[in-house]
RNA sequence: GGAGGCAUAGCUCAGCUGGUUCAGAGCAUCUGCCUUACAAGCAGAGGGUCCGCGGUUCGAAUCCGUGUGCCUCCA
């Protein structure tokens, strides 16, 4: 068989996922291992795959895959959600591109519409998550609009409306103009902005021409003011008590009131109040009974309560009050001033704070378990430092705005009777049999429902649950099996949109936990530490980026960059560090193939390579428990240092140097087994990392009965220390040696003796021959004495004297050990002090104790050894 | 204004419950190599007052306080 020169993924990756998905590795069903379950963070129906996803979902299949290796039953589900002020825009613009408008449309059309668009572009995603190589039981597909889903959240909203945890009234909230919705707070991005701060006086009503200077960067609501604020205790107002004055352009007669709210130090001291569009001026307005005037219409421009711009934007207003104010005499002045502005997450339009009428889900009975729950350790955040957030929030949370003025989405289950009361219910029948139930005498057969429909997270919150068919059956055989699900892996930006809401929804409706343990990935910015964004166009395109490299390489570049919680620069220089490596792999396996056709039984191992499969065989268990301690702390990104550290330098830039037979020699077919026994377990650790290059060259390699994806891992054994001893000393001296050569400018050609004063003589009787190879030595001799005209050197207690053509620079040799030695003095001492200081005797623990004992052992043998080759040196 | 986080090699970052086999990795730099897989490679090397200052301790990159500088979230 021909192998190319470099690995070339885009042939077989396709082949493999394929090859998985039709023998059906990736499905599950409950059987008697226990279950590893991961329910995907559902995306965004609109979505397509960008960095973010790559790196959340490469960490899930990561989990996934190595937890079948571990005997689980694994099953991740996948899914969508639907998004409704992001779909809902993504249909009006087809629609507008249609020549359609949403408003000549009525609700029931619209959602055909929206179906149509959903069936036909929603979902993209998912196809793409294949391409990367995701696990996803494609057998178990949700939507958090499918009919199943849909009841269940109807069901929900009853059931918590009927406990008294969900009301309808009239409160500020956030609101998008654009979208003409309401937003939860979580759905505001605060941005800081460059504004004007306009400095406006009002007249007081008085005989006097005395007037009051307020301060404000929207002076477009002074229309909408109804007091004017300062405080109590401030000496340049106290003479306004009870005082009156007039708003500007409108004339409205508003009070001066005085609440220490105010922060004297701020403008003027004195502050507008607009009720209506503030949130702290609505607070203040309550307190003191403001009169409240809505000034805007639903889309941000002025309303007819504002008198003046009746129709015009907010924006164009805000520029031609001040020139009209700057006429009528009110205006004083204007400065620059940065704030923070409050943007929507999903249209990007400025918020508006509103009042209005909405439905509101109170969280304080809910939080407490789910705060407890992550505070007692029964779920485990990692990293941890994400608690306190999370405390922070539980802490202080806020009713939920669950309504949304927008047709995509659940709508909410109640009607209204004519007089305007409400009936909460499953369907409309059940609504109108608790109208009759309260009214009797009334034979109407028809009620007016909700026209809202509900957050997208009132939804995504019951994901752990319905997926697994939840609503139907409580006690079902999947969801008994699946739930709790393992480990949730999302962002931390999300922890209050919907880790917590899970967290919430879990207790609430099943009285158990969603998920065991919760990872936080980083969140991906460029180089310039700016977050990856559509807006910016920062975001590589993954799709192109797999075409170009593979989906392993593109998983290894996320993957070798992003340590748990911690944000990434992502740079494509990582692309190549694991392109790189996928090529070493590839020519691993070149060479190996080359020894293939020159098997020979009988030959001898003259090599010596027992001694180095024994080391490899041990290194790789040493690795395997680090490894498993990585995992079990999330630490995936070192996880996959150490598999590409033992793969790349431990058995390519040594085991395969050591084993490799002289050239056009036999290779013994003992050895050649061995390697390819060896070559499959390193596959097999980083095969949840690199799943496609793994399993095509573990097929390569050999005849398999089975598949790597479900190979299992064995048990981790106790390390074998003699083996992993005796091969670092080998590379420290293999290393020692060639820096001398490499220092006195000896070609890789020149040949050179080895002398050597050792009591290891088991140690030179196994690996000397290695040793003679990996320098180009033509012999090894014991000595006990110095041998003159040769470079002399001591590796841990292992005398050295190289013999070749070189000259040798005694005085530098000399030089180097006695500086060597300068600091072994330096180290002993150190560790004399401590090991004659009693309260460290009496205080350290064991192992701390023997170890510092080991090391001063260590430090006075290699003294002693350093010592004797110096004084023969002398002679 | 409130809360949280970060500061270690030129760059990007690891260093868990304090203990010189622990100051490390990748990239970058320097030197030498077309050596029987790999020049996208091989063999070596250099490089850090672990942000400043105090404290706790037998012992601090690691714990505490404080200052400075960045970042994120919330109001």
């Amino acid at each position: 068989m021909e192998l190319s020169k470099n690995y070339e993924p885009q042939a077989i990756e396709q082949k493999w996922y394929e090859y998985w998905n039709n023998k059906g590795y990736f499905n599950s069903v409950p059987d008697e291992r226990p279950a590893y379950t991961i329910v995907i963070p559902p995306p965004n129906v609109t979505g397509v795959l960008h960095m973010g996803h790559a790196l959340n979902n490469t960490v899930q299949d990561i989990l996934l895959r190595r937890a079948k290796m571990q005997g689980f039953n694994t099953c991740w589900v996948p899914g969508t959600d639907h998004a409704s002020i992001a779909t809902e825009a993504k249909v009006v613009n087809m629609l507008k591109e249609k020549g359609i408008d949403k408003n000549d449309l009525s609700r029931d059309e619209f959602l055909k519409y929206a179906y149509e668009w959903k069936d036909k572009y929603g979902g993209i995603i998912l196809q793409q998550l294949k391409k990367l190589g995701c696990s996803l039981d494609w057998n178990r597909v949700n939507f958090t609009m499918d009919d199943a889903y849909y009841k269940a959240v109807i069901r929900v909203f009853v059931e918590l409306y009927n406990k008294g945890n969900i009301y309808r009234g009239v409160k500020m909230i956030n609101w998008d103009p654009q979208a003409l919705t309401a937003l939860s707070d979580e759905e505001v991005l605060h941005k800081e902005t460059n504004s004007k701060l306009t400095y406006v006086q009002y007249k007081i009503d008085s005989e006097k021409e005395e007037y009051i200077t307020i301060a404000t960067v929207r002076p477009e609501t002074i229309l909408g003011d109804t007091a004017i604020c300062v405080h109590p205790d401030d000496e340049r107002y106290a003479h306004l008590k009870e005082k009156f004055c007039f708003v500007p352009l409108i004339n409205r007669r508003i009070p001066i009131i005085f609440d220490d709210y105010i922060d004297m130090a701020f403008g003027t001291g004195a502050l507008k109040v607009t009720p209506a569009h503030d949130i702290n001026d609505y607070n203040l307005g309550q307190k003191h009974q403001l009169e409240v005037v809505d000034t805007l219409n639903p889309n941000g421009t002025l309303s007819e309560a504002a008198q003046l711009y009746i129709g015009e934007d907010r924006f164009t207003v805000r520029k031609k009050i001040v020139e009209d104010l700057k006429a009528s005499g009110n205006f004083v002045k204007q400065e620059d001033y940065t704030n923070q502005v409050g943007v929507s997450e999903r249209t990007g339009a400025v918020i508006e704070p509103r009042l209005s009428m909405q439905w509101w889900c109170d969280m304080e009975n809910m939080a407490k378990p789910a705060l407890d729950a992550v505070m007692d350790g029964e779920i485990d955040f990692y990293p941890s430092k994400f608690k306190n957030l999370y405390r922070h929030w539980m802490g202080n949370i806020k009713d939920w705005c669950i309504s949304r003025q927008l047709w995509w989405g659940q709508r909410i289950p109640a009607w209204y009777d004519k007089k305007g009361n409400i009936y909460v219910a499953e369907t409309e029948a059940e609504a109108i049999e608790k109208y009759k139930l309260q009214n009797p005498n009334s034979n109407i057969d028809e009620l007016r429902q909700e026209e809202d429909v509900l957050d997208t997270w009132f939804s995504s919150w019951l994901w752990p649950l319905q997926v697994f068919g939840w609503n139907e059956d409580a006690d079902n055989k999947e969801l008994d099996y699946y739930y709790p699900t393992q480990t949730l892996v999302t962002g931390p930006d999300i922890i209050f949109f919907w880790v917590a809401r899970m967290v919430m929804a879990g207790y609430e409706f099943k009285g158990k936990k969603p998920f065991e343990q919760v990872y936080f990935t980083g969140i991906i910015r460029d180089k310039q530490g700016r977050k990856m964004s559509k807006q910016l166009g920062n975001s590589p395109d993954l799709l192109q980026l797999i075409e170009d490299y593979g989906a392993d390489i593109v998983r290894f570049s996320v993957m070798i960059s992003s340590p748990a919680g911690s944000d990434i620069l992502y740079d494509e220089a990582f692309l190549d560090q694991g392109r790189n490596f996928s090529n070493k792999i590839w020519n691993a396996l070149k060479l190996i193939k080359m020894w293939e056709g020159r098997l020979d039984a009988d030959k001898t191992d003259d090599n010596q390579s027992q001694f180095a499969i024994d080391w490899m065989q041990a290194r790789i268990n040493e690795a395997r428990q680090h490894i498993e301690g990585l995992f079990a702390d999330f630490k995936l990104s070192e996880a996959l240092k150490v598999t590409y550290s033992l793969i790349w330098d431990d058995f390519c830039s040594w085991y395969l140097e050591w084993v490799k037979p002289a050239l056009n020699e036999p290779m013994n077919q003992k050895v050649y087994e061995q390697t390819l026994d060896i070559f499959e377990d390193l596959l097999q650790l980083l095969n949840p990392f690199m799943p496609f290059l793994t399993e095509e060259i573990f097929h390569l390699l050999r005849e398999q009965a089975s598949d790597l994806i479900v190979r299992q891992l064995p048990e981790v054994k106790a390390n074998n220390d003699t083996a992993l001893q005796h091969g670092q000393l080998l590379q420290q001296m293999i290393t020692a040696i060639r820096d001398a050569r490499n220092k006195n400018q000896l070609k890789p050609k020149d040949v050179i003796s080895l002398f050597i004063d050792s009591d290891n003589d088991t140690f030179y009787k196994s690996a000397g021959n290695i040793l003679q190879r990996q320098v180009n030595a033509d012999k090894l001799e014991q000595t006990k004495e110095a041998v003159a005209g040769t470079m002399a050197m001591v590796v841990q207690t292992e005398k050295v004297y190289i013999q070749s053509h070189a000259e040798v620079n005694v005085e530098a040799q000399r030089d180097k050990m006695a500086e060597e030695l300068k600091y072994l003095q330096g180290f002993l001492i150190s560790v004399d002090k401590k090991l004659s200081n009693e309260k460290f005797v009496a205080n350290a623990k064991p192992e701390v104790l023997a170890n510092e004992r080991k090391k001063q052992e260590d430090a006075l043998a290699k003294i002693k050894t350093l010592e004797e080759s110096l004084s023969l040196m002398e002679n």
